[in-house]
DNA sequence: GAGTAAATGTATACCAGGTGTAGAAATCAC
DNA sequence: GTGATTTCTACACCTGGTATACATTTACTC
């Protein structure tokens, strides 16, 4: 039952394989024909299985592609739960993007690879996906209040608030930056501007919104 | 073909009759027995209309529900936009946010009525309604954003963070609002407590979350 | 006021995502 | 092996949404 079993069973890894066959056929083609050109039914087939088994393991179409990225919707509150003592949230947090940046972590926008762009479009020519990735935000969001609270000793709203905040900056950021390799400009050459970007995000972030000019 | 039309006409009319019908006899339904329980045939009965004329006033059956709401989508951007010369963009939405709170404007979360609150948990049942409110926060951010930009001088990217901060601090404390009024708390009682809330909220953007203790 | 073009509504059939059911087949424990 | 349990499958079905082809209504022109 648990995730890590002392006895992986035939059972349990036919399950993975299955599990495993029907989500590359899904990748394959949807990143070949779009998300949605191919019907479940094609991925079932392609799969060598019947839909109805497709459907035990993803519950839905767009978990075919979801469930891949399901570990990033923890991704900030782990950070702020792991980061050395003495450490201030956002100071973690903002350690991480950059880190991401660096390394070209396709969370953070900054990954030009064909493949990530490809999935990329995948997903915004496909409302339902977005749709989706908007839903991974109120996780992340929900995840790295309760992160903030427990860690930092904030009260409830405070943590929620700064859990909105933070979660809505670090995805403005990464759109951004996707937007621009999505327009042909490498990542390498974008880099600098992306690190900069991140820098006033985060510092807008830590300072508030109060250099917001009245000017009309 | 204008929205305001010096001739009506008996065909805009009948159209607008015809559509308030359909619109009607959904949110009848759907406040009666849910929105995923009543199918859009039976919508479409109840309207005495067919399924394809129902589709062609509402292009999706979520549609039925938010078009009502569609003019909260650029609200805030209103409001930056109207806002009085020589004030700041967070000062007027604040004001703003405190009138909503005063006149319980059901965007406030702080409106206790039955209907207000039926409404909203029809919304919370059904998944797919929910993401459309997502989409609208993203609808809101992109006319924040351009708002900002144009009329207080602000960098694109600025403005871009400062209109997800803010559309998401304005969302949460609706939604807290409104969670404790599903909790039977009345709106009269809550609303110190609201008002407290969001002062503490704006003040937040406006000064940042550099309070946010590394304690651990 | 009659005739006609355009817009609107309808019936019907269809596609795709998703579920319920009952039973066949594989796996496991003994 | 045998029996119980899980997993898979085939099939039928429901619902949201669309395509087509046709009927009806409205509005404009003369």
């Amino acid at each position: 039952m648990g995730v890590v079993d002392g006895k992986p069973g035939l059972r349990e890894l036919k399950k993975q394989r299955t599990r495993a066959a029907i989500s590359d056929a899904a990748i394959t083609l949807f990143l070949e024909h779009g998300f949605n050109q191919v019907s479940v039914a094609q991925v079932a087939e392609a799969a060598e299985v019947s839909k109805r088994t497709l459907f035990a393991y993803f519950p839905t179409k767009e978990d075919l592609v979801v469930h891949r990225l399901a570990d990033h919707e923890t991704e900030a509150a782990r950070v702020v739960r792991a980061r050395p003592p003495g450490t201030a949230p956002l100071t973690a947090l903002r350690e991480h993007f950059l880190t991401g940046l660096r390394e070209r972590d396709p969370i953070s926008g900054l990954n030009d690879h064909p493949q990530v762009r490809r999935v990329h479009r995948m997903i915004l020519d496909a409302p339902s996906l977005v749709a989706r990735m908007e839903g991974f935000k109120t996780g992340a969001e929900r995840a790295l209040a309760q992160a903030l609270q427990e860690t930092a000793d904030t009260p409830e709203l405070t943590a929620r608030l700064a859990a909105v905040q933070i979660v809505a900056v670090q995805w403005a950021l990464a759109q951004d930056n996707a937007e621009r390799l999505a327009y042909g400009e490498p990542a390498d050459e974008r880099y600098a501007g992306a690190v900069e970007d991140a820098e006033h995000a985060f510092t807008l972030l830590e300072n508030g919104l109060h250099h917001l000019t009245p000017q009309r």
